[in-house]
DNA sequence: ACTCAATTGAGACTCAATAACATTCTATCG
DNA sequence: CGATAGAATGTTATTGAGTCTCAATTGAGT
């Protein structure tokens, strides 16, 4: 069932690519398996990697390449967590506005419901008479407290 | 007056070096002027000119060494636009939280008073256990509709 | 199958940020 | 007040994510 959901994507990303007069090639194919395979929330070497064992001749430029069609086309999203290289997610079933949480202490990523955000930023954009093309609610904390949940796996480490 | 103020900053960041055993340098304090002398946001590369007009022996690391220092003293604070470098403001006298809306076109960045988000980003964070350190609103818009009353003036160059 | 433009991989490159290290300078103590 | 330890500095090299170039390859319409 899983596998059937994925393919779907996979038909909208080929006509997407088709619709714009760009061409179906393994290697976006595979980059497209690997970002639907990762995890919640990966980096563009991540991506590569995971590329790489459906196809071992994607590069590193071509990941890059892909990722701008891979978010264009609504396939993927960008999650910024005010690092210096960036994540991103697989757009799988998400409808709603969401706020980012990120552990500065292990870097786990949690993307919480929050609806209401998408009406505030767009009103406070509007008022300035700008048209608003997209917003985010990063919240940084720490999980001091988590860690005794055993939910903080990472300790910082790149 | 402005210069008044300005001072009684500086007595702050001067407290919290030594608070922490650490040395009041004229570099760090050409770095801290240069801060609260340039426009509303900076990169770390527009403050090292500044700093070197105060102080032409102000290098480069010198000033990514002081970037951490002003932060934790609250006297700036990071504006993180989602590009590859980040901005810089100086804590003048901001009380509210503020959500950062800054254009795709000219890079301008309107900074607008949104104390309800405060509230919300800790409640959506506590839910999960975590403790909150920071937190921004971005919003990603552009000023098409600016453009015809002449506040959008630059032309995205960077 | 043929053709040609789109696409690719390899590797050079950019640019913000960081690290290493020998030298300089601050703040304290005698 | 001058000596001293070690904090801070500038210089230079380095990192690392991301971009660019270009010759070689390949997809897809004919």
């Amino acid at each position: 069932m899983k596998i059937e959901i994925k393919d779907q994507y996979q038909e909208t990303f080929k006509e997407f690519l088709t619709r714009k007069g760009l061409r179906v090639t393994n290697q976006r194919l595979a980059i497209f398996n690997a970002a639907f395979t990762c995890g919640d929330h990966f980096t563009a070497e991540d991506l590569l990697d995971k590329a790489r064992n459906l196809d071992d001749s994607v590069s590193r430029a071509t990941v890059y390449r892909a990722l701008p069609l891979l978010t264009e086309s609504n396939l993927i999203r960008e999650v910024d967590v005010g690092k210096d290289y960036k994540y991103y997610a697989a757009n799988k079933d998400v409808k709603t506005f969401q706020a980012q949480v990120i552990c500065m202490d292990c870097e786990k990523i949690f993307e919480i419901d929050a609806p209401f955000m998408e009406w505030y930023g767009k009103t406070v954009a509007e008022k300035l008479l700008l048209s608003v093309e997209d917003q985010r609610l990063q919240v940084s904390a720490r999980c001091d407290q988590l860690k005794s949940k055993g939910s903080c796996d990472r300790i910082s480490q790149k």
